[in-house]
DNA sequence: TATCTAAGTGGGAAAGAGTGGGAAATTAAT
DNA sequence: ATTAATTTCCCACTCTTTCCCACTTAGATA
């Protein structure tokens, strides 16, 4: 189960250091993707390939399921993770994310999440200062 | 299964590399097709063949399958993959997808697209604007 | 406190990928 | 049949990517 939060640089050739606390769990290979609120997901093979499987089972004449393939299939990569532990960020996912030196690397349950680290701070604060509301709603609905 | 983005350049023979990363699976021959939200489609033999397939078994009576299938038989080209990894793409494919100088050639699960990358980058920022669909759509597939 | 180890960062060299141009070969035209 | 034009093949240059090594910092241990 992956947790916490990390700071690391990624650096000028796009090399970016998973966590040694990720490193068992993620292997040596992951999967890149563009997540939600502009930051990254990262996959391991087999969650990658679950999610692979359900995107290709939709047909291609439809136009928004085109294109949401697309965002996936084309917005995703496969990252060797090499010998000491960094992934190569494309440049068009760096972009996505606007990855600028410092970056923030978040476990969450079975991915990883990687964040540009102004917005991931301003993420927490807008979240924290929601989180009464959130639980409230998250009452209302049985989950806790 | 192919997947990610990367840009090159049609140079003014025609020719343009397939990327790297694309060349194990898509072998020495494939067929470039008219796409759907003018791009290019390019399949494998194999893939080529599947489509063929479903194409053929569509119901000729409907009017828009023939001339779907039209679209794409009377558009398609076989082309060798040189000994570099480049294709060459005809003059009539070429215009139809408004090839400039820089394209963008995507993986798309079982197939690869060609675009011009002004159409890409366009075509991307709309998708990406439906940012609520997107999670939605995240959900549908079991990712969040 | 000093030393050791592990983790993260950065840079240089070697390998690989992408691009462009010219020669050879094929086709077309006079 | 000769010339011209187009296509194909091959080579070479350049830029990027990859691999390897070294430095730095932080934390742990004695």
């Amino acid at each position: 189960m992956l947790i916490g939060e990390y700071t690391h640089a990624i650096d000028d050739k796009n090399r970016l250091s998973l966590p040694a606390k990720f490193r068992k769990i993620m292997g040596k290979k992951v999967y890149i993707t563009p997540g939600l609120d502009s930051c990254l997901f990262v996959f391991t093979p087999k969650e990658w390939e679950k999610i692979e499987e359900k995107l290709s089972q939709s047909s291609m004449g439809q136009s928004d399921s085109r294109s949401f393939s697309r965002h996936m299939f084309a917005g995703a990569s496969e990252a060797e993770v090499d010998s000491i532990g960094r992934i190569l960020v494309p440049d068009f996912l760096r972009e996505k994310a606007n990855l600028k030196s410092k970056c923030v690397i978040i476990g969450v349950s079975s991915r990883v999440e990687i964040w540009n680290e102004k917005t991931w701070i301003e993420y927490k604060k807008v979240v924290e200062k929601q989180a009464d509301n959130l639980a409230e709603k998250l009452g209302q609905v049985g989950v806790i």
